[in-house]
RNA sequence: GGAGAGUUGGCUGAGCGGUCAAAAGCAGCAGACUGUAAAUCUGCCGGGCCACGCCCUACCGAGGUUCGAAUCCUCGACUCUCCA
C-alpha cells in the first residue's frame, strides 16, 4: 500500500491547495496540525479534540519514548488505538529536542545521547532508533531525525550542522519499513545558500514529503520570512511542503502564501493556558482587568463551544482563579480559531483570494 | 485584677542605629510564548518628576535621645497569650 498520497487540487500564486491520504484519513491542505507532545494535545480529551475536527495531530517521539515508552504504546496496538485517535498521526523525530534539550544531551556523529529530563537516566536516539520507534507506534507520518541548529551560529558551524542533517536523513531513509510514511527535514539556518544546498540534498531523496526545519529558533521575524520565502520555491512541487514549529496566524498566511502545505505549533495551545487568546480581531491576554466585566463573547465572529457558551468576564474569572476549565475553554478557542483560519484559507485559495484574504485578515487584527 | 508578647507597605511576614522606600511570599497590574522540560517565564508594584537620577511622604500615635531611628527611651492607643 502507497505510504502516502498528496494531489494538488488548485493553486493560487504560489499557494496550493491539496489533499494528503493516508491511512487514517485524508488531509486537507494547507493544514494546520494541533501538537499533542505526550499523546496529548494539552488540557484537551480526545472526544473534545475529535468535535473540533483536525485530521492529523503531532505527537513527539523524545517525550514517548522515555513515558510511557515504545514497548508499551506497540504492546497496546500502536499510538492510534493508545489515544483512542483514528485520524492521522505525525510524529517529531526528537530533533527540536536536540535544540531544546541542549544542555541535557550530548551530540555525536552516531546519535544523540539524552539525560532525560525527568530522572536523569540515559538515553540515544539517532537515526535509526528515532524512525524505527516512531515506525513501531505506527504513525502515519515519521520525521527524519535532524540536528535543529540554535540560531546565532557561524556560517561554518551551520553548515557542519546541516551536513550532520544530510547524513542522518540518508540514514533515516535507509530504515524506512512498514506504513509510515517518512519525511525529510532542510536545515541550513539563516543562510540562503546553505538552505539551497540542503534543499538540493534532501530533494534528491527518495522522501514522502519535505520540511523546512531549524525555524523560528530565535532569529527576527524578518529572517525567518526571508528564509521561508527563499527556500519554499525551492522545494519540489509534487510533495508536501512542512514548515516546522510555525507559528503565528499571520505566519501561516505568509507561509501559505509561500507555497507551504503543513504547519505545526505549540502556540495556540501554549497560549491559551497562558490566556493569550487568538481571535478575529487580535490578541486577547483574557486576565486583563478590562475583561472583568465583559459579557461578550471572546471573538463574536467564532462558532467554538467558548464562544458560543462562556462570557470574556467568566473566561477571566476561570483563569485568574486557576481553575482547569479555563485551560480546557481556552485551548478549544484556539484551536478551533487556527483550524478556522485554515479552512478560510483553504476557501480563498480555491477562488484564487488569497491576497485579499489576507488583507482583510489582517486588517481585522490591527483593530486591538 | 496580675504577668508577658506584639502593632511594618492591600494581606502574611522579615528587619533589631546608618548600605531601608524597607527581604520574601501572596494579591494586584502589564508583557512574553513559534517541530512543548511551560497550568510557564519576565517586568512593575508609596507618591511625584525635566525619571537609569532627584524630590516628597512613610514602618500604630505623640514626644525624646542621636550627626543619623522601622530599629533606643518615655507616655498614650490598640491587639494577642497565659494566670486569677
Amino acid at each position: 500500500m502507497q505510504r502516502l498520497g498528496f494531489e494538488i487540487l488548485h493553486t493560487d500564486g504560489a499557494a496550493r491547495r491539496g489533499r494528503l491520504t493516508t491511512r487514517h484519513g485524508t488531509i486537507e491542505t494547507p493544514v494546520f496540525m494541533p501538537v499533542g507532545t505526550l499523546a496529548s494535545v494539552k488540557s484537551l480529551t480526545t472526544e473534545q479534540l475529535k468535535a473540533l475536527g483536525p485530521e492529523i495531530i503531532l505527537n513527539n517521539t523524545y517525550h514517548l519514548m522515555l513515558r510511557p515508552g515504545v514497548d508499551l504504546i506497540e504492546k497496546l496496538g500502536g499510538a492510534h488505538a493508545f489515544q483512542s485517535w483514528d485520524r492521522a498521526i505525525l510524529t517529531d523525530s526528537g530533533g527540536f529536542q536536540v535544540f531544546s534539550l541542549s544542555s541535557i544531551r550530548k551530540l555525536r556523529e552516531e546519535g544523540v545521547e539524552f539525560r532525560s529530563h525527568i530522572d536523569g537516566s540515559l538515553h540515544f536516539l539517532s537515526p535509526e532508533t528515532s524512525i524505527d520507534i516512531q515506525q513501531r507506534m505506527g504513525v502515519d507520518i515519521a520525521m527524519a531525525f535532524d540536528e535543529c541548529p540554535a540560531h546565532g551560529i557561524s556560517h561554518d558551524e551551520t553548515e557542519k550542522s546541516m551536513e550532520l542533517t544530510h547524513r542522518w536523513a540518508r540514514r533515516s531513509l535507509a530504515v524506512r519499513a512498514g506504513a509510515s510514511a517518512l519525511f525529510g527535514i532542510v536545515q541550513g539556518g539563516i543562510y540562503k545558500d546553505l538552505r539551497k544546498r540542503s534543499v538540493e540534498e534532501i530533494a534528491s531523496l527518495d522522501f514522502d514529503g519535505i520540511a523546512i526545519g531549524g525555524v523560528a529558533v530565535g532569529e527576527s521575524k524578518s529572517e525567518m520570512l526571508e528564509i521561508i520565502g527563499y527556500t519554499t520555491p525551492l522545494l519540489p512541487a509534487e510533495k508536501p511542503r512542512y514548515l516546522m514549529g510555525v507559528g503565528t496566524p499571520e505566519d501561516l498566511l505568509d507561509g501559505v502564501a509561500a507555497g507551504i502545505d503543513m504547519f505545526d505549533c505549540v502556540m495556540p495551545t501554549r497560549n491559551a493556558r497562558n490566556g493569550s487568546l487568538f481571535t478575529s480581531l487580535g490578541k486577547v491576554a483574557i486576565k486583563n482587568a478590562k475583561y472583568a466585566d465583559d459579557p461578550g463573547p471572546l471573538d463574536p465572529n467564532c462558532s467554538c463551544t467558548t464562544c458560543t457558551t462562556v462570557s470574556r468576564a467568566y473566561l477571566r474569572h476561570l483563569f485568574v482563579n486557576d481553575e482547569i476549565a479555563a485551560h480546557v475553554y481556552n485551548t478549544i478557542h484556539n484551536v478551533s480559531f487556527y483550524l478556522d483560519l485554515m479552512r478560510g484559507i483553504r476557501q480563498a485559495i480555491g477562488s484564487n483570494s488569497l491576497g485579499s484574504f489576507r488583507d482583510s485578515f489582517l486588517s481585522k487584527q490591527t483593530t486591538l
